[in-house]
DNA sequence: CTGAAAGCGCTAACAA
DNA sequence: TTGTTAGCGCTTTCAG
């Protein structure tokens, strides 16, 4: 492995001092059309490549590079949110690094990019003070819950208003008795979500009561298939079923598929988090979609204005998710 | 925004030198246990947070980073694979930054990457020459494509063999009539694709026939729709469909079901790219897996390789896509 | 175990 | 229009 090529090497095959060269290649002014010719022509010849290290720690303005973390991108839900944030981002001129914590433990996850990157948006899981320690000043913006303590930023749902409008369409559009899918991990001690909460204050006591928790891999369309049978088992008369995730929903129309059951007729099915998946099932899955309601454009927004430096205020922002109405419902 | 926290800061404050604190921010040895902690303690205090370009600049092995680029990351097949190359990124201490042409010309975000990652792998359609200029000098690994230049690696698929055995399988589980759904962007001129040139050779005459071809975005659910309906239409002795990618499985899935036509019973559909989506279905799609087939691996050694400095020889691999059988055939 | 000196490759500010 | 002089913040020798 020889030694690199640097300005300096073109600067002297150029019979030009280093500052030339640095201005040929960043297309500055202050420099004839000539030279900066000949000085490229070089430094093609020779191979050039700029090392990014040098001219960032050089240069005044730094290339921003922000961190996208997901659980995993084998859950079309991050990936779809990734493709949205990508876009955000070179929009803007940011790089973007994407990791998934499915190989690092959290924390070290976030303390390692807290050293390469200058902002961290994503899906954590760890206690907020866990986090702003980890994050050691670089902005960490959370995802899907609301940071509690100072020191970082988050966007999350308001699933409260969204779930009170979604039952009150379906009410009128002839739902009767709601059934509620939410799946938890393996193991772990139940909690009920705030969608859980959201729900059942938004239907009545009596078929509210048609919740059911299944024991599997959250997010997963198995935990859907598996679900759907129990609560359909139980609840019979059910003519609504409202999944907490597309993958969800999407088990529980094979499942419904499996047992003949006629969907929208016989029962409706809504999913939440807007997959643009959800058009590929038959039926093609109605959602109370988190992408496309904004959620993209908020997140960028509260990137920004960390990355201005600006110390506080700590932004705590909400999104309301929208029904994005498909053929299951 | 206040002046950057340095080592010099953090030296001063604790009494001792820049190099002391390398030392101890670094976990070399040369130092002791006492000095180390005093060190610690000051740099959280004054909220150090290193610079990565300043470390990487002065470092001598430089933390490799690797660019993956995809045409989307609306595309499950590209985020799927994303998943398993960031895992095998992360297993070998990789950085990895991912990225997607759809909102840069793809030789300019080819020359970007150049300059700010060690190695660019990806699904490029520019020609050979004009990605090895664009690449200037770093590694560049073709995926899906055999590189025809000096210059350039790839790791490529046999489609050939794969075809060939599936067909044969599928005659022995009964299929006699095969119809092929592929796609291509709207209003390109067609090239039959290699996928296209195995299945004729590996099926008789006749059936050979039943080829559609949908003007559509290429990989679309859509596609498969329209396909699938026009195939049935025009073939409609076909009992075994085979279609060049999941999604537009899935969408010819889609299509049967509207129709009626009872899968696997009346009609067979394999798909190409073992999306484990391709499980969400009903039936779950079989599908021709290039994913977990070993194409990572191959991906990943290349780059490995290739990272490692070694000049030459350009690596050309081929993987050999398998069967992965579920329920639509 | 610790420190001093010498860069890494590039760009900002100034002078010529 | 061009060149000179200082760094950017950190790590690597190599002495102490």
């Amino acid at each position: 492995m020889q030694r690199r090529v640097t300005i300096e090497d073109i600067a002297r095959e150029a019979g030009v001092s280093r500052q030339t060269v640095t201005r040929a290649m960043n297309d500055m002014p202050r420099i004839s059309a000539a030279t900066r010719a000949r000085v490229l022509e070089v430094s093609e010849r020779l191979g050039y490549r700029p090392s990014r290290f040098a001219s960032n720690l050089a240069r005044s303005s730094k290339a921003k590079t922000v961190a996208f973390v997901v659980d995993s991108f084998r859950n079309p839900y991050y990936s779809e949110l990734a493709a949205d944030l990508l876009d955000a981002a070179s929009a803007r001129g940011w790089q973007m690094t994407i990791s998934s914590h499915e190989n690092e433990p959290e924390r070290e996850l976030v303390a390692r990019l807290a050293s390469e990157v200058d902002a961290i948006v994503g899906y954590l899981g760890e206690p907020d003070e866990a986090l702003v320690a980890a994050a050691r000043g670089v902005p960490l913006v959370l995802l899907g819950r609301t940071a509690d303590v100072e020191g970082l930023h988050s966007v999350d749902f308001d699933f409260g208003t969204a779930i009170r409008d979604l039952i009150g369409e379906l009410k009128e559009r002839g739902s009767r008795r709601f059934g509620l899918l939410e799946s938890q991990p393996l193991g772990a001690v139940y909690e009920p979500s705030t969608r859980r909460i959201a729900y059942e204050s938004a239907v009545d006591a009596r078929s509210a009561e048609a919740v059911v928790v299944c024991e599997a891999p959250p997010q997963s369309v198995d935990a859907g298939e598996l679900g759907f049978e129990r609560l359909i088992d139980r609840f019979p008369e059910t003519d609504t079923v409202i999944a907490f995730s597309d993958l969800i929903a999407m088990g529980a129309l094979r499942a419904a598929h499996h047992r003949g059951i006629d969907v929208p007729g016989d029962v409706k099915f809504v999913g939440v988090d807007g997959l643009s998946l959800g058009a590929v099932t038959a039926p093609a899955l109605t959602s109370l979609a988190i992408l496309g309601a904004g959620f993209t454009e908020q997140i960028a927004d509260v990137v920004e204005r960390a990355l201005s430096g600006a110390e506080g205020p700590f932004e705590r922002r909400s999104v309301v998710p929208t029904v994005l109405w498909r053929e299951s419902a």
